[in-house]
DNA sequence: CCGTATCCTGAACGATACTG
DNA sequence: CAGTATCGTTCAGGATACGG
């Protein structure tokens, strides 16, 4: 098993003068990790429309390793995102779906997915533009 | 320098499908590795309320290096979320903004940070339990 | 079918030193 | 003040093989 960085930074951060209040530093980024991770991200957007097996999820979001899925699943678990539910029968077959919490990040991180498709191309035309200059 | 990757990955996201459109992975992919990345997140959310100067960017944002500063800040450019404004005067004066563009990302990094803040507390319950859980 | 265990590489990041 | 250049480390994450 991986390190599997669950450090809890929630403690004040010495920095008197910053403008963000030094202790939602530390939760924002513990947020981020989860939030903002490519491969949780697009988890909980997959289960979006009811619970899957494992090997579904694996069909379902190309390039993710089996150990990257292993991995944010439990992740996922742990903060309470998402449910696993192991059916004894054979062959066996596991299930993972979102909690109520879950629910609530799907409703952000599909305000995110929404944001990429709508500004994708511009950014895309933005770096070109910016490479083109730096040519110079 | 460090190497940019830059890889086009086109095809827009058409809506919500029960399967992920491959070709959506690395528009999310690509988003996600700018709008989830924690700096850039702290970055945009910093200039909410206006334009601030390199050293101040430093000093709001605790525990960011200069060099991730500088990194982040080239990428947000590059994309076209932030301006640099370089005033050339006695002492040298460079200011950092939010495009349009950087507007609407910032709405959606505040909902990121506002469940966050509303839901933190939550998954640190949820961690605990399940770590006691493990621990039999 | 559903994972876990191990190895390994390259990218991310911080620290430090230097410049216009 | 506002960066750039370089180095060393850490660690995320892919590939692979094996177990229940």
């Amino acid at each position: 098993m991986d390190s599997v960085a669950a450090q809890d930074d929630n403690a004040a951060l010495p920095g008197p003068c910053s403008r963000w209040p030094a202790e939602s530093i530390g939760t924002i980024r513990q947020v981020m990790a989860r939030a903002g991770d490519k491969w949780s991200t697009l988890v909980v957007a997959t289960l979006q429309d009811g619970p899957l097996r494992y090997t579904d999820l694996q069909r379902a979001i190309p390039g993710i390793s089996q150990r990257m899925l292993t991995l944010t699943l439990r992740q996922l678990q742990r903060d309470g995102l998402v449910t696993r539910t192991a059916y004894a029968e054979v062959p066996p077959r596991v299930e993972y779906a979102l909690t109520a919490l879950g629910t609530t990040l799907l409703g952000v991180v599909l305000s995110l997915i929404d944001w990429a498709g709508t500004h994708h191309q511009d950014i895309h035309q933005n770096q070109i533009a910016y490479d083109a200059a730096q040519a110079d």
